[in-house]
DNA sequence: TCCGATTTGTTCGTATGTATG
DNA sequence: GCATACATACGAACAAATCGG
């Protein structure tokens, strides 16, 4: 207890402990200590390093070094590694993949733990996987709401993790209750576009599918007779299909028999909820001897390597998979961290970021035959 | 990271990980790391400082600095929450998200935590995400090994795992040095269906794609040889292509335009290390309007939803996928679960889970035209 | 038991970089 | 743009503890 430093760092303590330094306010400069204490700068730096090391003071640079808040301190973890959760919808999809590999590779470069949670797009499993990210200690969840077309009854989880102060984002779509931080494609305008390209190769009988459980397709349908009212092409209720993830491997594919069995206003062109679809529609297509393109055009949407798996290479949409994971990675690091910083400042608005949908054609659409 | 006492901690912290130093050995002194490192003593002061502070370190005066035992130090009953790491080559793969969905809903059901890496089946990715995992407090640990076929040079990070007592299981391939509990497919037999049934179908002239820089590639041409030598079929050494994951998207290719282009011995059969190689390859005999399986055999690996996402539907290799994530999870459970109840019971042995291939056949496959 | 070489501990001085307000 | 404050880095000196001979 003899050494000069240990002498400066029970004096600072001793002003901690009997309320000179009150919790958050700034302490002397290493300047003024050092005048004070009448000892060099190394020295003040090493007691005051070692306060911080218990946990006593915290350092900012370029603004001070402040008196530690203790009392939320308590429950402190002893590594300073942090976790950051996805809740995914399927895991096993093809473009989930990709985000999470975008978002892996810059977390786990930024020595960011991440840990996957996967809801089968299913409410319940949704509210069991956010009991368990609220009884951990996690820093920030990056999730790609369940059922988001829905009214989500997990909703007050979602609050709760603001009340808690652990910064969350969505991707892919967004709960419209809740107005978080989000990172989606503008779904509307995908649709709008995938349809508006087939009724510019004069298509006029064009079936769509969308999936409704979740805003994107709610959203893609939307665009789809969005494209339909700006050219002034009449739509046929019967040629818009909505089913649900648990309908996907059945309902499109007894519709579209129907359809193409109907005997008049058979449909020449098909809008797909995503590849995924399209590329099992060709099936159908393929037994019945139909030629894409040149019986039926069809676009997918994701533009995923199912697109170019195919005899047919798919006209389709692009969506910035790894893009938009890195994007929601480096957005919740951010956000994360400035948490962490325990000076409040006026935070810094983030933004969402709406990733704009640009078609890719390739051969899977062609201009309708003139008959 | 770019901060010169931050390598030097680094390079020490990898030492202690990679079993450079062991416990209770003796580091360097901080003279002999000044000249190592070409820094100054202060640098190294900071440098071994954090890490003592970490726990990772001690040091006595006159004596030297050591490496600290953490294994004692583990008397931290704090959440009762428990983490199992997946580390996987490719997330993105057609095969690992499938593997890590059975796992994920195996393990969250259970209460347990699912991180993910991913090290692109890179030797220096693989170090540092097993230096990460080192780091924290993981319970068990699920692995595909990278590169495979090859010594690996982190095995050492693996032995520290044993050390620590973190139980780890090895899926799809395994470290020969280490015989780890492990679960894979017979690859071998796998490679030897698909060479087989090509064989029974009369053909002759069968190339073999094989990426050999994972174990399964190279015990798949293992089979790819065996088959042939069985049925007394001479081997021409030009069919059989072995590439590393880094050429997957070029040489195969490449490989096969030249052998459909030869005047002679142009082979009616070719033989894939994975669907995905065997989809992409398709291309080619599209260009070349070969058509399958009239002109060309094709046998993909894997049966994943490419085999039956284009408009030849594959002959492939079943990969219990799902299975194998889930029954992985509930072994490296069991095996957490023993090692934290304090009975010491003698631990009833685990065996190895060796899955039988099952050849899928589908229509890219047919018996050879006779001429 | 003491010596001297080695190793870590403490302290000072100085310089430059970078973030903050 | 500027002053202030912390961050990183180099060099030097002496103190204190350890250890082998």
């Amino acid at each position: 207890m003899q050494t000069k430093y240990n002498k400066v760092k029970q004096e600072i303590k001793t002003r901690i402990l009997d309320g000179t330094y009150v919790p958050n306010q700034k302490i002397n400069s290493e300047n003024e200590l050092m005048k004070e204490f009448g000892v060099s700068r190394h020295t003040i730096r090493v007691a005051v390093g070692e306060l911080v090391n218990e946990g006593w003071l915290y350092r900012e640079q370029g603004a001070g070094t402040f008196c530690a808040d203790r009392k939320t301190n308590e429950k402190k973890p002893k590594t300073n590694k942090k976790n950051i959760a996805i809740i995914t919808t399927f895991i096993s999809d093809y473009i989930f993949p990709s985000i999470i590999r975008g978002a892996e590779s810059y977390l786990s470069e930024r020595g960011y733990n991440v840990s996957i949670y996967s809801t089968n797009n299913n409410i319940d499993s949704e509210k069991r996987v956010l009991e368990s990210i609220l009884s951990q200690d996690v820093d920030g969840v990056i999730v790609e709401p369940t059922k988001s077309a829905f009214t989500n009854p997990n909703i007050n989880y979602y609050f709760n993790l603001e009340r808690m102060n652990i910064p969350y984002i969505m991707i892919n779509a967004f709960y419209e209750e809740l107005e978080p931080l989000c990172l989606v494609m503008d779904d509307e305008k995908g649709g709008y576009a995938q349809t508006e390209h087939l009724i510019e190769l004069g298509h006029k009988n064009i079936v769509g599918f969308f999936q409704t459980d979740d805003t994107q397709g709610v959203k893609r349908m939307k665009g789809y007779i969005k494209a339909h009212r700006k050219h002034q092409v009449p739509i046929n209720p019967n040629y818009i299909i909505s089913f649900f993830s648990e309908e996907k491997k059945t309902k499109p594919h007894e519709e579209l028999e129907k359809l193409l069995s109907a005997s008049a206003d058979v449909p020449t062109a098909i809008v797909c909820y995503n590849d995924e679809l399209a590329v099992s529609l060709l099936d159908i297509t393929r037994n019945r001897k139909l030629n894409i393109p040149k019986d039926i055009s069809i676009v997918g949407y994701d533009d995923s390597f199912l697109a170019e798996a195919t005899e047919v290479k798919l006209t389709t949409v692009k969506h910035p998979k790894m893009e938009m994971g890195e994007e929601a990675a480096r957005m919740i690091v951010n956000l994360v961290e400035e948490n962490h910083s325990p000076s409040r400042k006026a935070s810094p608005k983030y933004e969402n970021v709406l990733y704009e949908p640009k078609l890719v054609i390739r051969q899977s659409t062609r201009k309708i035959e003139d008959k």
